[in-house]
DNA sequence: CTCAATTCTTACCATATGGCAAGAAATCAC
DNA sequence: GTGATTTCTTGCCATATGGTAAGAATTGAG
């Protein structure tokens, strides 16, 4: 038993079985820092249970830059939706951060456990639901929130990420310059010095 | 045969026995303007394909500032997905713009439709995805684009909301005041004089 | 139709963030 | 270990947007 699996796929009452098919569907994959997991312009094909390591999409803007979309890190999923369930080239570009340890399930295996395992599809739609709510409350906190506070959200939600990544992909998350982002922080440290 | 429906339900390939099941699940409701589908602290318990009116959804922040989170018209499913499908109550309001004709569907009656119509959970999963890409969207919109863009962008792809929605709704979508947004109005006016 | 309530515009100034550029610090390649 | 590259910080000033408030325009209730 994986525990990472385990994690990721605990939402229903999947009997003991179930959970072997399911896991079994699964292959283990190594991905090297700075490796992609998936280019603008491909088809997305698979997904990626994170066993280890940390991740970040983006998308490039009309001036060429890049925005990180969103990160990945340990017991996610690493997926693109859009491309993966509505069959469309994507926007996005996935890499790793760091080295990476996951376990991929292709589309036609994931398909057939959507079939034929009692109780997957709807694990799929609650992950989904979960997933747009995610979305959702990062347009609304770029609407509610300064960036400070978007800033100190991350950090609390996700140490690692502030940890672990140049100055500039969290920056153009937050939606922000890493020259701002550079000033918050300083703004920050002082503040908790006094 | 309901127009609004088929062009709801289009997405895969039902057959026409199947479409009327899922029609035959929907029962016809109308809502005054101002009337309110689904209140902060409520389970939501149903979905609404909308047929005529205009609708938005807004949260309350911090502040107790109501921010609109979106906008529904014709043809489109007026659905808080957390709610619905993760059985917890919403942080959201939605509210009848307009006078509304919508055609409901509650929560057991979509089940069963998922369980046995054919392709029902293929065509939700593609809903679902098409949403939640929709949503990726506004969240980079809100960073890479200025307001004036944003404005510009809601107006060419939803011209009835500009037309008949008061600008302080429409101004918190797009994440400004509404007297950002009037002096926005303001400057496009004047440029398109010259 | 008329008054009240709401919505929209405008002005003033404040604040958050951006653009650019230079230098410091950290990391990487060999 | 050393030089090259990338990342981070800082300063200067520009710009977009916000806060407040007052008045104009529009809408709604009776």
């Amino acid at each position: 038993m994986n525990n990472t699996l385990a994690n990721i796929y605990q939402h229903t009452a999947f009997t003991s079985s179930e959970l072997e098919i399911i896991f079994k569907a699964h292959e283990k994959t190594f991905l090297k820092k700075g490796d992609m997991f998936l280019k603008e312009g491909q088809l997305a094909n698979e997904y990626y249970c994170l066993e280890s390591g940390l991740v970040r999409s983006y998308a490039i803007n009309s001036e060429g830059n890049e925005i990180t979309t969103g990160f990945f890190g340990k017991d996610e999923i690493v997926i693109e939706v859009a491309s993966l369930f509505l069959r469309t080239p994507t926007k996005e570009n996935i890499q790793a951060l760091t080295d990476c340890e996951c376990w991929k399930i292709d589309f036609n295996s994931f398909e057939t456990l959507f079939q034929t395992v009692n109780g997957f599809m709807d694990w799929g739609r609650t992950w989904m639901s979960g997933a747009l709510l995610l979305t959702k409350q990062r347009s609304l906190s770029m609407i509610t929130d300064s960036a400070t506070e978007r800033y100190l959200a991350l950090q609390k939600q996700h140490p690692e990420i502030i940890l672990n990544t140049p100055l500039k992909y969290i920056a153009s998350y937050l939606g922000i310059t890493d020259t701002s982002l550079s000033r918050i922080r300083k703004e920050i440290a002082n503040n908790e010095k006094m």
